[in-house]
DNA sequence: GAGCCTATCGCAAGTCGTGGCGATAGCGTC
DNA sequence: GACGCTATCGCCACGACTTGCGATAGGCTC
């Protein structure tokens, strides 16, 4: 199996707790938090500490199966790694939140490229601003 | 005065904490945290305390006189709103900051404009990613 | 400059996330 | 299947903020 095996290469475990947090992240539809995930992994088992739950996802990522971006300023947000990328607009007056297509974040990220040498991910954080509507009519 | 106006005209009041935190925050050279100020500020008053400190650093940034940026996924960093603008591209593997021309971001940003009518702020968190070096010699 | 309204303060408790530590349990080996 | 190495666990304490609350003090009015 897959995952198994680059468990293994990398020197990591497959332990129940590892398991129970792939599969709610992977059972959730978008952008779960990592509070959201906590307490889908202690219906079935209670005892599971949340620093668990925080070092699972960390190490989940580093073997690319689950992502984590910043929709606010606040909370993190997890999802899994294989969902169709692409980056959020928050509102900074209204709050809104709108969906971007990966195709303008790649041009974007095109310039960065050629300029800086950078490979950017546009999709890690959010991009506050201002939306259209509140532009027109200000809070 | 500009600022008092500005603070009696949306309701607020101008207190010594206010005024030792506004001065903290011009006095910085750039990005200052907010553990910083409050160190800074207790220098005078030792009595402050920080959920004073960041309730000001809210007040002043309505008020349009401080700006938070996000640098890593971590700390808030604060600056005086009158700094010359500029963002930030963080690499991901080996943690290299790079400052990138308001121009570069200006271009981005009327993009975002021109395809949802969004005015963008790409420079209130930095842009991850992986920068050059780490390109050609993964780490 | 005394009085009043209420924004703001200091304090304490709570939230999200990280990190140290001794105990537990994957998993490769014999 | 027992053994041993060490990744991972649960627990606890810390760090960065946030929030509720009674007390204090700006600043407008008279």
């Amino acid at each position: 199996m897959t995952l198994e095996d680059a468990l293994r290469s990398s020197g990591k475990r497959m332990t129940v707790q590892r398991r129970l947090v792939l599969d709610a992240v992977r059972q959730a539809r978008h952008h779960v938090t990592a509070d959201e995930i906590a307490k889908r992994v202690r219906a079935k088992h209670p005892q599971i500490d949340a620093s668990t739950v925080y070092r699972n996802l960390q190490a989940l990522e580093e073997l690319g199966e689950v992502i984590h971006t910043h929709l606010d300023d606040r909370i993190t947000r997890w999802h899994r790694a294989d969902s169709h990328p692409h980056g959020h607009l928050i509102c900074g007056t209204c709050g809104s939140e709108t969906e971007v297509r990966p195709a303008a974040l790649a041009a974007m990220a095109k310039r960065l490229r050629d300029e800086h040498g950078f490979a950017a991910d546009l999709a890690h954080s959010a991009i506050v601003g201002i939306c259209r509507e509140c532009r027109v009519v200000p809070a």
